[in-house]
DNA sequence: GATTCATATCTACGAAGATCAATATATCCG
DNA sequence: CGGATATATTGATCTTCGTAGATATGAATC
């Protein structure tokens, strides 16, 4: 069939043409955003945050989350990988901080969940 | 020495005993923060974002973020369901455009973005 | 040193997710 | 209607993740 090559008439939608976010930013922060995306992280991330002193000793998780002890520890890792939690050694036990960039992290999952429920608690997470 | 069965000089770490984040809530935030941590579902969003019109074609999406059509619309629609974005038919094409929630949690990307990288540029994405 | 306690690591497994080719659905135009 | 275009769905593969049992490491106490 002789149709000619060009379609002269096809009313493409107006493309924009934007550059997008640089892959490696956005793979940064999706790891980030991928540490947080976790019931039992962003609970243990909310009891540290509340704790008296803001460091916590990692036994305090185990019962509150109902998550067994290794993978209470995974979860752990997990976020101090993330350098959302740092650590420090008391004698036999491990306690657990925010670092700045966790306390930021929560802000933003405030942020996130006050926009999607309703608005009428300003708190936090609890 | 007789010492009493109870072992009383455990030294036991202060655990504080807090009641923890409901887990339903923690899940709701997790699922709203996993929508948001796939590098492709961010450079969508910010796409949407700095379109001129606030909306933009789904066909736009597809050369810059370098993934299949059938991808991208796989993205588009765990964007959708998680509520961070909307959709419009206009004739052939469907406009994308972000919810209000979606505006609120790119805003808490951009926190979790400014804590993790120098502070030096106070913008957003970008 | 042996025991006990707190935490981490290893291993395995089922569930979930990212990707794309092929196909289906839907809309527009002639 | 029929061809063309835009988007969605299906099916399949590969990877990642959450979980817990078994075990190892490390520190304190006796």
């Amino acid at each position: 069939m002789l149709v000619s090559p060009v379609n002269s008439n096809a009313p493409a939608c107006a493309t924009e043409n934007l550059d997008p976010l640089d892959f490696a930013i956005a793979a940064a922060a999706a790891g980030t955003l991928t540490a947080l995306s976790d019931p039992v992280r962003l609970q243990i991330l909310d009891l540290i945050r509340r704790s008296e002193s803001g460091a916590i000793c990692a036994c305090t998780f185990i019962e509150p989350v109902k998550r067994s002890q290794p993978t209470v520890s995974h979860h752990l890792k997990v976020l101090a990988e993330a350098g959302l939690v740092s650590t420090e050694r008391r004698g036999r036990w491990i306690w657990y901080s925010l670092t700045e960039s966790g306390r930021a992290a929560l802000a933003a999952v405030d942020l996130v969940l006050s926009s999607s429920t309703k608005p009428a608690h300003a708190g936090g997470l609890a």
